[in-house]
DNA sequence: TAAGTAGATCGAAGATGATCGATCTGGAGC
DNA sequence: GCTCCAGATCGATCATCTTCGATCTACTTA
């Protein structure tokens, strides 16, 4: 299962306190931040929905039609929206009584490249 | 700063009780919980950095490298890289005393085709 | 003005998470 | 055998997260 040929060919030599760090400087501490909010919010099964639900409607989204969709209750949506809206990933416009969501266009962009 | 073009056009009817869901059957409640769980996993500078370096680096990288990297404790390192095993993102391999961490081909595949 | 509705916020509950020092495990070397 | 070291696990602490019912806010309409 496990891939013995990602296992560096030059073992340590035994003996030898370890170890002399190869490792890199941190090119982006504050990168790594920023991608990690990103991926946090997007860490629970309800938001990714949310995300995927306003990603495949071009506009945006009224609420009322968002809620029914999970199994959980209105407060519950509203705050995983908020989450959303922190993290700069969905943007909201109220409308009277109702308020619509849409996914920040770009908001996704960095994690993506990233992950690419 | 909002996109007002974003919005539908079509305002909701005034008066009309919400609302007639328009919104999509899940194609995916599994696949959701699936990537939001490699989100999760991700969702931590630390555990995103460890990624990162460990995905820069062909082969496997010694553990004994990646703690000092951090100013965090041995043991708190020795747990990001469990939550990253649990997520299917890594994979590791003892050798005598070093054990070696490498990011498993195709992990974030899934999570990376539905951001792009 | 009064009633009704959409959505946000509040406050509390229970669960999950990050982190540490201390300890355990098991291989290496004497 | 005994000692030392790398790394995992344990147990505790403190913070954060998810979720809910209840309430609040602001708008619409009668």
């Amino acid at each position: 299962m496990i891939d013995l040929e990602l296992v560096p060919k030059q073992k340590r030599p035994a003996g030898e306190r370890c170890c002399e760090p190869v490792v890199y400087p941190d090119v982006e501490r504050q990168q790594a931040e920023r991608m990690a909010a990103v991926a946090k919010a997007l860490g629970d099964p309800v938001r990714l929905q949310l995300v995927d639900v306003l990603r495949k409607h071009a506009g945006a989204v009224c609420v009322c039609e968002l809620v029914p969709l999970f199994d959980i209750s209105q407060p519950t949506v509203s705050h995983h929206l908020k989450v959303l809206r922190e993290a700069g990933i969905v943007g909201s416009e109220r409308q009277g009584l109702w308020a619509y969501y849409y996914v920040k266009p770009g908001a996704l962009k960095e994690l993506s490249a990233w992950l690419t």
